[in-house]
Order: structure tokens, then C-alpha cells, then sequence
DNA sequence: TAAAAAATTTAGACTAATCTAAAAAAATAA
DNA sequence: TTATTTTTTTAGATTAGTCTAAATTTTTTA
């Protein structure tokens, strides 16, 4: 049907235009690792089987027909990633680089039995939402801790940056997806957030901060 | 590591030499659907990566690190067959295909995780053994019924042939693996063997008897 | 609004894997 | 043991995906 290559294409051009409107080669040639004159002989294909919407110079978005193709692929990445997690006991530091290889797998009957066998989960072990077989989740509205005002109360429900490094120092803070936190303080001088989780309260970057999601 | 290709052409070698020595061009491009021609290229290229021993116009067989590699996809191949058949449900004919796409997602941890998960069954739905991380299993003796003599019991324990038509017969005549069966009479006219399975008596022909392995 | 900088596309080349057609070697038959 | 057939290899071409370097277009700056 569509090339590994294809499909990663679709994915990083949904991926950047999920927020605002058109990706641009550049943006593709540094989310994909490859150089801005592969994106364009890559786009020229694309446009060609009426996956993108593409005018040179100007940058690129899905059709319905890519979309469909992008969504399901990250359907396939998030499920995986939750059987990687909840039946292998992998770690969510550790799943990212095998889904990557996994969501290429073609079968539809295989993922939609593999939903069934893990009970339709909604959420990847990141907290991202996972697309149903007709390719639709919700989006529920999730803010960064940097953009909450002292004394609210949350549950961290996803992150932003999905580096090895990154989870695994939340693991360690026990930021983990689902704790309730407390916003009890914001260092004006570096705007260093402290945070209640449980019986401890942790001191996290204004970094750390933007990177972390919390549902109100 | 090695491309899809190349793993492909590793476990063609493998197949074709378990029982005799070497794997001929054609017989090699003949159980890989392609040319001789293209596979003397890879051969060439096989050698050179020491993986197997090739001699132009005698053939080839695989060198012991070709070997490891062969029996590492092999040993995914079945164990995500299982996979499929005993957690998410698919019938025995159906599993093949996926798994010749599934064999080749690269991570040993991942696989042997799963081997864990699944409790390290030592044979596939078929009834083929699965070699364990370190590339070893159990090669127990298996004869075709059409090798047997009457009155002779024993349980059905592989197939010869992988086809789902072949599959979906024998699920028919709930000749399956586990089955215990007798063989009760063997007609001289053209080699039909009549098989008492549970409580009734199926007669299956010559060529059937072929394909479906027993162990006494 | 003209010059400089940045982004994008085009031109031409390379690799892996494949193919067809032709040449060469090995096996078989007369 | 020579001729014929079969098998295998070589030669040359093609496609997908990538790259570097050069050309072109767009954006920014002065
Ligand atoms: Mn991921
Ligand atoms: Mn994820
Ligand atoms: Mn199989
Ligand atoms: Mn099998």
C-alpha cells in the first residue's frame, strides 16, 4: 500500500501541523534526520498519490486520505507502546524506538484484536490519546505546569518532550501519569515550580515545567 | 543489522538445507519468488558478510554466524505466531503471512520478553519447534501418517504443508495438533488411510497422509 | 526597494534490490 | 565424447530513497 518511508513522512507532517497549518521542508527534513532535498522529491511523490496538498515553496498539509493514513499509523505506534508497557513490562522510557519499527506492521485485523486484547485503552503509556479504528479520540485540554497559578490541584495526564532523559528523572521526581499534584509555589527569580505529589513536595524546573502536562 | 532482504534470503537457506546439504540458485529464487539472477547478487553479498559459504555454480549453505541469524527469525516467526493464535485469537491458517512481516522487528529484548510473557511455549501452532534465545530446541521424531502401519496410535504433531486451504481441511476434520488418532485401515487401492480421532473415523487420502505428522 | 540571507528546489550521483537478455558453465543425452 | 539442455552468472537497466552541490525563489534587512 504506502512504502515505510511514506508513512513517516505522513506521520511527521501530521505531527507538525496538528497545531497550525503547514509544515514546511525544512521542519520535515529535521524531524525525519534527512536533508531538505530528500523532503522534496519525497513530497512531489506524495502529492502525486493526493496524500498532501503541496505548492513548492510554500509547505504542506494532509488531505483526508493522508490524515486517515497518519492516524492510523499513530494508532498503531500508541497501542503498541501501551502492550510494550502494560504486557511486557517495558519501562516509557523504553518503548518509543520499538513502536517506531512496530507501527509499520500492516494488518488492521492484528491491531483492531490487539485493542480488543488490551480492553481499548484510550491513552499511550505518555498519556497521549489513542485513535479508535475510525480514527477519532478525544482531546481533552491538558496544560503545562508552567502555565498554572499557585494552589491548583491536577492530575498529570501527559508530556511534551518524550526523551529517554526526560522520563526517566520524572520516574524518579514520581511525576508519573496520574499522580495528583498540588502547585504549592513558583520561584520568582527562575520561575522554578514546587509541586506536592503525594506526601513529598519536589522543586522542578521552569524547563521541566513547560514539558509536563496536567488536566485541571 | 542486516535488511529485510538479506534475513529473508538467510531463512530461505536455512529451510531448504535442514535436511540436505546445499541450497541451489534456483531453488533459492524459486521459494523466494524472484530471479536466479537476483539471487546471485545477494548470494555475493551473503558471502562477503561471511554468512554463508558459497562457491559460484555448487550452491550454498549457511556459516555458523549465518545460522544464528536464521534461527533468530525463525524463532520469532513462531513465537509471534503463537502470539497470535493463543492471545489474540486467529485461527492457525491465518497467522502465517503476518508473521513473515512480524519476524522481522529487530529488538532480541522485545522477542524475548514476549517469549516470557507467553511462557516460553517450545512449539507453534503448527506444530513447528520454537528455538529458545540461544537458538536451540528440541527436533523430536515426527513421521508422516502415510509412513505408519495399522493399528498404530499416536498424536498428531505437525504439518508438511502451511497452506490455509490444507489447514482449513484439516480443521474440518478436527485433525489438529494435539489430536490422539489410530490408524485403523489402509485402503491398497490408492493409499487412502482411514483415521479413527475421538469418537469418529475419518478417511483422509494419500496425499493428506503426506502432510500430517505424528509422533508415536 | 535593492542587497543579503535563508529556504527550497533542481541536477546529477549513489546504493540496495530487483529485472531481462545474453554469455558461460555444468549436467545430461545421444 | 560430442552435442544439447539446464543451470548459473554477467551485463546492463530500473526504481525507491537518499545525498551533495548548484540554481532558484522567498524572506529579511538595510
Ligand atoms: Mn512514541
Ligand atoms: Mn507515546
Ligand atoms: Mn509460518
Ligand atoms: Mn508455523
Amino acid at each position: 500500500m504506502n512504502t515505510l518511508a511514506e508513512e513517516n513522512y505522513l506521520k511527521a507532517i501530521y505531527h507538525l501541523t496538528e497545531n497550525d497549518g503547514n509544515a514546511s521542508t525544512n521542519q520535515i527534513a529535521s524531524s525525519l534526520n534527512t536533508k531538505a532535498s530528500s523532503v522534496t522529491d519525497m513530497l512531489k511523490k506524495l502529492a502525486d498519490k493526493a496524500l498532501i496538498n503541496y505548492t513548492p515553496y510554500q509547505g504542506v498539509n494532509l488531505t483526508p486520505s493522508g490524515e486517515k493514513i497518519a492516524l492510523g499509523i499513530i494508532r498503531k505506534h500508541r497501542l503498541w507502546e501501551y502492550f510494550l508497557v502494560e504486557k511486557l513490562n517495558f519501562k516509557w522510557d523504553q518503548v518509543h524506538d520499538l513502536a517506531e519499527e512496530m507501527e509499520h506492521i500492516s494488518s488492521e485485523e492484528l491491531i483492531d484484536r490487539l485493542d480488543q486484547f488490551m480492553g481499548y485503552p484510550t491513552h499511550d503509556p505518555h498519556g497521549d490519546p489513542i485513535p479508535d479504528c475510525n480514527g477519532r479520540f478525544n482531546t481533552h485540554e491538558l496544560k503545562p505546569i508552567s502555565a498554572v497559578t499557585i494552589n491548583q490541584c491536577g492530575v498529570i495526564s501527559g508530556v511534551r518532550n518524550h526523551s529517554s532523559s526526560f522520563l526517566q528523572y520524572l520516574d524518579k521526581q514520581q511525576l508519573t501519569i496520574g499522580c495528583k499534584i498540588m502547585i504549592t509555589d513558583i520561584i520568582e527569580y527562575d520561575h522554578s515550580v514546587v509541586v506536592q505529589t503525594g506526601n513529598k513536595e519536589v522543586q522542578i524546573s521552569r524547563e521541566v515545567a513547560n514539558n509536563l502536562l496536567i488536566a485541571l
